[in-house]
DNA sequence: GGGGTTAATGCAATCGATTGCAATTAGCAA
DNA sequence: TTGCTAATTGCAATCGATTGCATTAACCCC
């Protein structure tokens, strides 16, 4: 396998191995009916014995696509900071699997975004046949008009006024409300709400929030609620700050696992108890969340599967079909330490 | 802008347009010294402002290269489980920071990888200029086979006999004796280590283990040493199982800061205290250390520059020179809760 | 054996960008 | 004006794979 003469790098190589054109070469590696059996069998197994794979870049070049879609994750801009939150990285492999089921490549484009303008004339998005966005961030409308210049794209988020793109996301409102509601039926009355608030997805699970609170009469102050930053360095010592001030909550319902998490060190730290004095509940479900100490209760984002349907709904549009918005369930997971 | 006549989509069009050949377009947007000055302007200007940029494609078939560097998680095959330790983001956002900075696109292998003989054939490596692997998995002789097949490559991970491609790692045996001396100095005897000792990091952070023991004459029993899946599913079974055999250890060295906390969150559920009935010891200090509760004593890799090395000592070899293996360092974290 | 079909293969253009070499133009001195 | 050099630009081949069309071979039926 290793002393076969000389490299076999081109299609050309292994037609003049097989004394045959490349044409024909060609077509019995891509399984075309007009090739004879046998002669199929033989060039395969010549090709896989030589190591022979076909040049992507010209295959692209000629049938105008890559296999490749890439994946641009939003982050909040105010925040230089990398995606530091194992919601990416589950999110990241779930993609990742759907698109090696389909026999896509991924490519990750580089994480602080620069302008959308830029980012539309980059490699990532011109040389991908489709783009995963996960997050809106702050550029909705940006977001919208890469639609108008034949981007192949669907976007992970929150409805929004004047979109025009793909959107598959999950239930916010009804696990903003659902998180509250837990929260409520354990008696708490000053419940808490931390989260950044230009999110279209932490707004959404506001909403939800409040929801839960008109539903069984409750008052809903504005005080209690805060804007926390996405990373986790920010996001302590902000919530330092507002212990500090004495708020006087009993419970609060966060829009992340890591911002929870931070929450409860932030609150051990000045000797609160949780969940007894102050009960917390996170968002995404992350796979800490069920080893980390206490465990959080949480609202359940089936993120690998999440990603899966991003992937789907993506390769529609590629084919050229429509692809329809889809939102996806989330279901509160309540687990001893936390919330309860 | 966005009323120019047809879409410029190829340098063809753009020489049209601008009454020039091809040739010229290219070599002015290649920055050539070939072209006149004032040309040079007026076409990059042109270009500019029909949103044009060149078909990588094309430009990679002609050139041979494709300004493409593939990641590949080398993960423990047992668990086919997706990489869910945050280690692997932030390694992740380090190379991606590494690549972007000099303007290569990042190709992220698909997750549990096949065989090395499949990955070698695949898009993922031969597609790319250079392929980054992030640990060494049990794999480490097919991983010295792909350099013979002229793959442009480098490996995070740990010294192993019979190694020929170019290494980038941590100080793991100097990061295993610190954990371990550290919990020494508090006058701990009995430290348990867990870890999967199949993987050449972790044999490394073993042996520092030992040494730590050795230079301070205390004896080391095999009894304390557990072998724990990498996967935080599988770790906490395993370790709540060790737990029931109560094996009357003191402290714990982890191979990794989630199983840490997979340990903390066991061990606090049978209501042994953290730290002072069982201090902890995690590595890599990924972000979450700082603030999970109790806050983690760890061993420092500094992650993201790391990932920076990787991409500089794969550079150094695409573009033909050597490059030489590095050894990063590692130093212990002391923080108030887990481990002290 | 002639004529008609069908199956299998080859030929050559094509995708878009780069680059060695040839050709053109300009500039300048005599 | 002529001749020579240097500065620009154009021509055309090239990278590797795909595919419409032409060609050849094989086979069948009278």
């Amino acid at each position: 396998m290793s002393k076969s003469g000389k490299r076999i790098s081109s299609l050309q190589d292994l037609a003049d191995l097989a004394g045959v054109s490349r044409a024909t070469v060609s077509r019995a590696l891509n399984d075309s009916p007009l090739i004879n059996e046998k002669t199929r069998k033989r060039l395969q197994a010549l090709a896989r014995k030589h190591n022979y794979t076909v040049n992507q870049q010209a295959r692209g070049l000629r049938l105008n696509r890559s296999r490749v879609v890439s994946v641009v994750f939003m982050l909040d801009p105010r925040s230089d900071q990398h995606p530091s939150d194992p919601f990416f990285l589950e999110m990241l492999g779930g993609i990742a699997d759907g698109l090696a089921a389909h026999d896509y490549d991924l490519l990750l484009a580089p994480a602080p975004i620069p302008s959308i303008q830029e980012l539309a004339a980059s490699r990532a998005v011109r040389h991908a046949d489709g783009v995963i966005f996960v997050g809106q961030g702050e550029e909705h409308k940006a977001l919208s008009e890469l639609v108008d210049q034949d981007v192949n794209m669907v976007v992970w988020g929150s409805e929004i006024a004047g979109r025009r793109y793909t959107l598959i996301g999950g239930d916010n409102v009804g696990g903003g409300f659902a998180a509250t509601q837990h929260l409520l039926e354990l008696g708490r009355r000053r419940i808490a709400f931390f989260g950044n608030m230009r999110s279209p997805e932490n707004s959404a699970r506001y909403t939800g929030y409040q929801s839960a609170h008109v539903a069984i009469k409750a008052p809903c102050e504005m005080s209690l609620t805060f804007d926390i930053p996405a990373d986790m360095q920010h996001a302590q010592t902000t919530i330092r700050a507002i212990l500090q001030s004495q708020p006087g909550f009993d419970a609060i319902v966060c829009t992340s696992d890591v911002m929870a998490i931070a929450a409860i060190s932030a609150l051990s730290e000045i000797g609160i108890k949780v969940p007894s004095d102050v009960a917390v509940v996170g968002y995404d479900d992350i796979l800490l969340a069920g080893y980390s100490t206490p465990t959080l209760t949480t609202i359940r984002q089936n993120i690998p599967y999440a990603g899966g349907v991003l992937v789907d709904s993506l390769l529609t549009l590629i084919d050229g079909k429509k692809a329809s918005d889809r939102i996806l369930g989330s279901e509160l997971v309540v687990r001893k330490s936390s919330g309860a």
